[in-house]
DNA sequence: TATTATTAGTTGACAAAAGCAACTAATTTT
DNA sequence: AAAATTAGTTGCTTTTGTCAACTAATAATA
């Protein structure tokens, strides 16, 4: 027997009981649970056919018509001809429809908040990250492009996520052992050390309030600006954050008229790699050494902006 | 409006839609949502009375007496008269319900099986664990004490995420600077420079794969060592695991055998001191100091081990 | 362009799911 | 010993959901 089934199977059980979905009169309402699901879809789309509904929430088609009828009945929906479809009909909320939502959302809310309040902030803060761990991993099209955010302030913890990125990342993905981490760390003491806000800059993407991606502009002698720690979750790669985060730093030395721009990476960072050719970065170096356990090229890679 | 609750929110919604449970004819076999969660409920508890059932599936009585004379006629149960209760009757599954039963349960595993297959096993363990973490904050409001492990192994990204969790919960509870975060990677730095595995030391708990609370023993000259990098996610304090990582640390110096273990705090973090005081730790030097943003006591505390 | 197939929605007939109340027989409380 | 409660059954009812036939409009096709 396969256990993470049987412990999903576990989990399922106990959130249909948490949920307390089964019983008719949900929430205490004169509505079932499939009246109110119905008043939710017509809420949610604004203009929604009765055959839209069908479709999302799997109802039988004539048994719709009937709750739709009552509900214009009740004077909970208006039923407006379409202009395009003849036969079709768009169904909208009513001012007291959209109240008995209201109300019933409420009551809900309230519902959950009975069953959270011994939870403090950050317990709370868990809860909802692990919802929203189970639902991407359930979900097929995985993460919405709409739900990364960036920034580039630097707040407490994001260095410490950063370096621990690199550690977990480049040991999965490139086996690099623990004395990369170490040398991470040394390479952002010395960016913290040197950092002036004027010439330096780091990048985050994040998905529910985690990194998940980075790139940074380290500023050096001679009009010359370094790219550094270009890193991105494999979960969230080919979502175009890569592309997003070089373009920023880019953009950003030539507002700061650096000259240059340069990179130093290792032959084993096949993606990456390719990115970078990408935004014009060409090869200008190219040595083979042995490090953190494996023995690759370290390149160094150079795009001119300005002469 | 509430945040948490609304995600809560949209949360069950998804999983709602997820479950798949609204339809009848579960499973597309002849039995509904309804019969099967009977049918589990009695294999589950071998013998149960069907007053029992309609309790823990808040059915009404008459509805569940004909679902269970269908069943009996069905062969799926057989009822034996209570030895007790004359009234009542235990319920058992029959050969033929418990094959039934492991039909539709092999049929639910393959549905799941075949929600989970492009997930590789890391992503399939943080499912689990993020499952096993809402169902915990839901049910107990808590953390189970269980659900901690503990290790002492540095792998990829612990250092960094260690350094992470200084700044982000020092930044969030005494409002520490970004400062104390490039301090906190300089202690690293140097940590790992002078590691040596036989005199150095750090442990980790971690709860979901992810780490929660950390403490490091590092030998220093005249057969001292510093007690360092003590830590605890505020969600995951009062279950033990700083009491627990203290005396691993502890012990740890006694069994190598160092004179004294010291560890430089500041007055700010009153929890810490409190653990380090029941350990038996005393004040040794206090001063006042001006950084990270803040005004504080810096501290020397030592515990004497051997003469 | 006329014919055919399909689609949005309605309605009648019906079956399944669930609830309610009255009942029996045993058990517990007073 | 009487009264109240409880486990379970049964009759009756409502609610929920299904299926198929139908109308009118639209799309596909030849």
């Amino acid at each position: 027997m396969n256990t993470t089934t049987s412990k999903i199977r576990s989990f399922n059980r106990f959130y249909t009981a948490h949920l307390d979905i089964l019983s008719q009169h949900y929430l205490d309402s004169e509505y079932s649970l499939t009246e109110i699901r119905i008043l939710y879809e017509i809420s949610e789309s604004k203009i929604i056919t009765a055959q839209k509904i069908t479709e999302i929430l799997n109802l039988d088609k004539g048994y719709l018509s009937r709750i739709l009828k009552r509900f214009l009945k009740e004077n909970l929906i208006v039923k407006v001809a379409s202009a395009e479809d003849k036969r079709a009909f768009n169904i909208k909320l009513t001012d007291s429809g959209n109240e008995l939502l209201s109300i019933l959302n409420a009551k809900s809310e309230n519902k959950i908040e009975g069953k959270i309040e011994k939870l403090n902030n950050s317990e709370k803060e868990i809860l909802v990250d692990s919802m929203n761990t189970v639902r991407n991993l359930l979900t097929e099209n995985k993460i919405a492009r709409e739900d990364i955010t960036y920034r580039h302030n630097i707040t407490p913890g994001d260095i410490g996520y950063i370096i621990y990125l690199h550690g977990f990342i480049y040991g999965n993905e490139s086996n690099f052992s623990n004395d990369f981490e170490k040398y991470v760390i040394k390479t952002f003491y010395d960016f913290l050390e040197k950092y002036s806000p004027e010439k330096d800059r780091i990048w985050m993407a994040e998905y529910n309030n985690k990194i998940v991606g980075c790139v940074a502009i380290v500023h050096q002698p001679n009009e010359e600006a370094q790219l550094r720690w270009f890193l991105l979750d494999p979960a969230f790669r080919g979502l175009g954050i890569g592309k997003k985060l070089l373009t920023d730093a880019i953009d950003f030395c030539r507002e700061k008229k650096f000259k240059n721009v340069f990179l130093l990476t290792t032959s084993l960072q096949d993606k990456a790699l390719q990115m970078y050719k990408m935004m014009g970065f060409e090869l200008t170096k190219s040595e083979e050494v042995q490090e953190w356990g494996k023995t690759f090229y370290e390149e160094r890679y150079d795009l001119k902006l300005f002469k």
